[in-house]
DNA sequence: ATCTTTTGTTGATCTACATCAAATATAAAC
DNA sequence: GTTTATATTTGATGTAGATCAACAAAAGAT
C-alpha cells in the first residue's frame, strides 16, 4: 500500500459534489483548525496534522487480492501514533480474535474520527481498511498532546472531539443492539449510513456503497444469504433501490417504522 | 426517591468486603481526587463533588412498585446537570422510544460512571435507574468545567476520564454485537459482568446479581423465556449456580469457550 | 392472615434465520 | 480473448429461539 501525503495547512472547503468532505462538516474540525486565541498566535496544526493522505491500494502489487483484504491504515493492537479522520472514501473496521475470525466493529465515513478509543491504552482496539481508494486527516499524538500542554484551548477542543464521539459511538451501536428481526436490523442500518453520509454528502437518501456483502452481513451478525434476500425483498417492495453499489432509499417513511420493530 | 448526600470530601477506602467501591477502583477517580500540583493548592473537588449520594426506593410512597419502576437518577432528554459514578448498586441505563417502548442500553457497577456521554449535548442520552437501594457520587458540571478552565491538569485528568470510557463502552458493546447464539451471548455478558465488578470486590466468579430477568433478557435482545431456559441448562451443565441472586461461575474456561462462538 | 400483582419456570407450537447446496454474476489473472 | 477465483443470488431443509399458554413462586397490598 501506499500512504501518499498532500500535506498543505489550509482548512479544505469544496462543493458537495467533491468525493472529499468539508472541513466544516468533518469530526476532527475541534482540533486540527488553527486555534484564534490572541497569544497563541503560532498555528500549532502544523506540528502534529497531516491533510489528505491517501490510502491507495497497490492493485497487482501481491498475491492477496485488495477486494478482499483491503489496505491497513493501522493495525489492531499496535501502538497508537496518530488518530485519523477520513477525507473521501469508506473504511471498515475490524477485531480479529485469537482463532483469526473477523468481526467488523463498525465503517467510517468522511468527517468521521477512528482511533481515537485507542488514547485509553495507546493501542489500537481494531483494524482499520480502506473499502477502495481513499484519503484521511492524520493527527499525530505525541506532538498533539505536547501541543495541548501548552494551549489550553486545544485540551478543550479535544474534549469536545471525545465526548462528541463518545455520543456517536452510543448513537451507533444503540441502533444494531437489541434489534429482533433482521429486516428491522437492516432498515436501521441502511438508515444510519445513510444520515451519516447525508451530513457531508447533503443527501440522506442516497450514498455509494462500497461495503461487500460480505462485511454488511458480518457486522449486522446474519448470514449473506440472509441479507441478499432482505435485500432483494426491499428493493421488491420499493424501500429501496440498489444497482452497481449504488444505494437509493425510496421510502424513509416505511424504513423507519420498520427500524423501529 | 430520596437523594440523601453524605458529603465529606476524602477519599474512600475500605475492605473488600465492603458493599462501597474504594475511590481508586473507580472511573471517576480522575476527576474527583484532588490535584496534587504545587501551584493549585484549594482543593478543587470541594466546588463540584458531592460524595455517596444515596439513591433509595421510598417503598410504599406511590402506587409504582419501586422493584417494577425502580428509582431515577436522571432522565433521558433531561438537561445534563452532573455526571455519577456508582458507589453501591447496580444501575439499568434506559431508553424509551416514542412508543414507549423501554430498551436497556448498559448497566453499571460499583466504580463505573455515567451519564457522561451527555457531555456533547448537555442532554442525558438514556435514564438511570436504580436496582436496589444504591448509592453515588455526584459530579456537577458547571462547576467542573468552570474549575477545569483554572486548571489545565484537571482537563487532562477528564480527557483521560473520557477516553477510558469510550474504551469501555467500545469493549462493553463488542461484547455483544454479532454474537449468534442466545448461549453464547448469554455466557459473555456473564463474563463481562463478574469482569466488571471483579474490580471491586476482588472475585471474577461470585457476584450479587439484582438484574431482573426482564431487564437482563432485554438487554440481550432475547426473551424471558429463553433466557430462563438458558440459565436452567447453563445450571444443568455445572457452569453456573444462580440461587437467591447469588451467581457463580463455575467453569470459566468452558464459558470462554462458549462466548467465543 | 388473604388477595393481588409481579416474576420466573416449563411445555407446545410456529417461524425466521442458519445451514447446506448449487447456479449465476462479477472481477481478477493469464 | 479464456481461465480461475471471488462475490452474489436463489432454492431446499433444519433448528434456535419467538410466541402462546399455563403454572409456580415470590413480593406487595389490604
Amino acid at each position: 500500500m501506499t500512504l501518499t501525503s498532500k500535506a498543505q495547512n489550509h482548512a479544505y472547503s469544496e462543493h458537495k459534489t467533491s468525493r472529499y468532505v468539508d472541513c466544516e462538516n468533518c469530526s476532527m474540525q475541534p482540533v486540527c483548525l488553527p486555534i484564534g486565541s490572541e497569544n497563541q498566535a503560532i498555528d500549532l496544526t502544523s506540528n502534529y496534522l497531516t491533510r489528505r493522505v491517501e490510502v491507495s491500494a497497490e492493485k497487482n502489487s501481491s498475491s492477496l487480492l485488495s477486494q478482499a483484504t483491503g489496505v491497513k491504515l493501522f493495525d489492531q493492537a499496535k501502538p497508537l501514533t496518530a488518530i485519523f479522520a477520513v477525507c473521501s472514501g469508506t473504511f471498515k473496521l475490524s477485531q480479529q480474535n485469537e482463532e483469526g475470525i473477523e468481526t467488523i466493529v463498525g465503517f467510517r465515513f468522511p468527517g468521521e474520527v477512528m482511533g481515537e478509543d485507542a488514547l485509553f491504552l495507546n493501542v489500537y482496539n481494531y483494524s482499520a481498511i480502506a473499502l477502495g481508494d481513499n484519503s484521511v486527516c492524520q493527527v499525530f499524538v505525541a506532538p498533539l498532546s505536547a501541543c495541548s500542554k501548552v494551549a489550553p484551548e486545544l485540551q478543550q477542543n479535544l474534549i469536545q472531539l471525545l465526548t462528541k464521539q463518545s455520543y456517536e459511538q452510543q448513537l451507533n451501536n444503540q441502533a444494531l443492539i437489541g434489534k429482533k428481526s433482521a429486516d428491522c436490523l437492516l432498515a436501521a442500518f441502511l438508515l444510519n449510513i445513510c444520515q451519516r453520509n447525508a451530513k457531508h454528502s447533503g443527501n440522506a437518501t442516497e450514498i455509494e456503497l462500497s461495503i461487500s456483502r460480505h462485511d454488511m452481513a458480518n457486522f449486522l451478525g446474519i448470514r449473506r444469504e440472509t441479507l441478499s434476500r432482505l435485500l432483494s425483498k426491499f428493493q421488491q417492495e420499493q424501500l429501496i433501490s440498489f444497482k452497481e453499489k449504488q444505494l437509493s432509499l425510496l421510502s424513509l417513511e416505511h424504513l423507519k417504522r420498520l427500524a423501529n420493530n
